[in-house]
DNA sequence: CCCGCACCGTGACATTTGTCAGGGCCGTCC
DNA sequence: GGACGGCCCTGACAAATGTCACGGTGCGGG
C-alpha cells in the first residue's frame, strides 16, 4: 500500500474467473505495478473505469455482455486517459486490426511468455505501441475482411446452425436471398461449404462487430 | 526455498504460457504449495512428472501433442502418487466424466473465484475429490454419450467440413455408410444439420477421445 | 441356439444447398 | 446524368445432403 506513490494502475477483465485473478497476482509481483479493479464482464469496464480511474486496462476479447474490442471503443471514449492492453486467447488476424481500430494501444496474446506481459503494460503505459510481431505479418496478408456487411450478418446468425428456411425467418429476408449471400460468402472465403465458410470467417475475427 | 520441507509441489500444464505463468504466481502465493514444472504440452506431463516428482498436476484440457483426458490417464499409469486436478476453460458435461474415469481426483473451470483454487489442490493432496457442483448436476443430466463409436468417428472426421465423399475417403468407407452414419447422429443428437450435430456432440464432450 | 446390436454396404428417394442468370431499387462518385 | 456497386428478389438448375428400406457380417448375452 505504501511502496510508493508512483505506481501504474491495472484494470483487469476476463470473464474466467481463475485467469483474472491468475494474472493478478502475476502482475502484483511487480513493482511498479498495482492491480485497482477486476471485472468479469465487458460492459462493466467502463463503470468500474470510471470509478478507480487505471492508468492501463487489460481487456480479453471473449467476454460476455460486451466484447473487448467494442470494450475498447467504449472505454477509449469514457476514459481517454486510460490506455489498453488487449490480451487475448486466439491471435485472429482480423482481431488486432479491429482493436488497434478501436483505440488500443496494445495486443497480446496468451501464449506470450509470462515475463513479457508486464514489460507489454510498462510500454503501453509509456505510449508505446506493442504488437505481437508473428501476428502483425498474418494482419497485414489476411487484409480487411472481403465480405459485405449483410454478408456478415447472413454468416454470424448461420452460425446458430440452422436451415435456409430459418435464416430468412429470422432475418427477414427471402430465402433466396439468403442463399445468395452464403453462396457470395463461401466464393469470397475461398470455401466449400457453409459451415467451411464459417469457420474462416471465424477464424479471421470477421465476424465480430455489431 | 527454505520455507519448510513439507510443501506441496505442483506440476502446471497449459498451453497458453500466460496462463500458466499467472497460475504459477498465483499458486506460489500460498506458503504450502511449490510450482516445481511447468509444460505447454500434454505429451511433456509424463517426462516432466517422472523427472520432478509433483504431489499434484494441474492440467488443462484443450492442449497440444495429447489432450489433458490422455496425459491423465498416462500421468496416473506412469507416477501413480501424483493426483490430478483438471482445470479448464469449459465445462461440457462430458469432459468431468471422462476426466473421472481416467483417473482425476477433481475438475475445476476456469471461471470459479481464483482463492478456490489453492483449496482444491490442498485438498486433492489429502486425498479427497474435487468437482464444480453445478457441472456434476450438469453431467448426470446429460449423462453418457448416446453416440457409437463408428458414429464418433465419423462426426469426428466432419469437423473439419468437408464433403461426405471426403469423409468417406479418409475413413476408407462408402458414401452411403458414411451418410448413414451421420443420419443416425443428427437423429441422436436432436440436431436438424450435420452441422448442428457436430456442435451438440461437442459441447456435451462427446467427441473427445482416441 | 437365437436374438439383439453395432457395423458395413446398396440403392432409391425427398429435401436442402449452392450456383447462375436475370431484374429492380437505391445510394455515391465521376 | 450515367456508371458503379451494394442490396433485395425471382426462378431454375445441379449437386450435396439426409432419410429410408433392405441385406449381410460378426459378436456377446440370455
Amino acid at each position: 500500500m505504501s511502496g510508493g506513490p508512483e505506481r501504474i494502475r491495472l484494470l483487469l477483465a476476463d470473464d474466467q474467473a481463475l485467469v483474472r485473478g491468475a494474472l493478478a497476482a502475476l502482475l502484483s509481483l511487480e513493482e511498479d505495478l498495482t492491480v485497482v479493479a477486476e471485472v468479469g464482464r465487458g460492459d462493466e469496464v467502463v463503470p468500474e473505469a470510471r470509478r478507480s480511474a487505471p492508468d492501463v486496462a487489460l481487456l480479453d476479447v471473449e467476454m460476455p455482455g460486451l466484447d473487448g474490442i467494442a470494450a475498447t471503443a467504449a472505454l477509449r471514449a469514457a476514459v481517454p486517459a486510460c490506455r489498453v492492453l488487449v490480451v487475448t486467447t486466439f491471435g485472429r488476424p482480423g482481431y488486432l486490426r479491429r482493436a488497434m481500430e478501436a483505440g488500443a494501444s496494445g495486443f497480446v496474446v496468451k501464449d506470450t511468455p509470462a515475463r513479457q506481459l508486464a514489460d507489454a503494460v510498462r510500454r503501453v503505459h509509456a505510449g508505446l505501441r506493442v504488437v505481437d510481431p508473428t501476428l502483425a505479418a498474418e494482419t497485414l496478408a489476411a487484409g480487411t475482411s472481403p465480405l459485405t456487411e449483410r454478408e456478415t450478418e447472413v454468416l454470424r446468425t448461420a452460425r446458430g446452425g440452422g436451415t435456409v428456411a430459418d435464416l430468412a425467418r429470422a432475418l427477414h429476408l427471402s430465402e433466396g436471398t439468403v442463399r445468395n449471400h452464403l453462396s457470395a460468402a463461401i466464393g469470397k472465403t475461398g470455401a466449400r461449404n457453409r459451415a467451411d465458410a464459417i469457420r474462416v470467417a471465424e477464424r479471421n475475427g470477421w465476424l465480430l462487430g455489431e
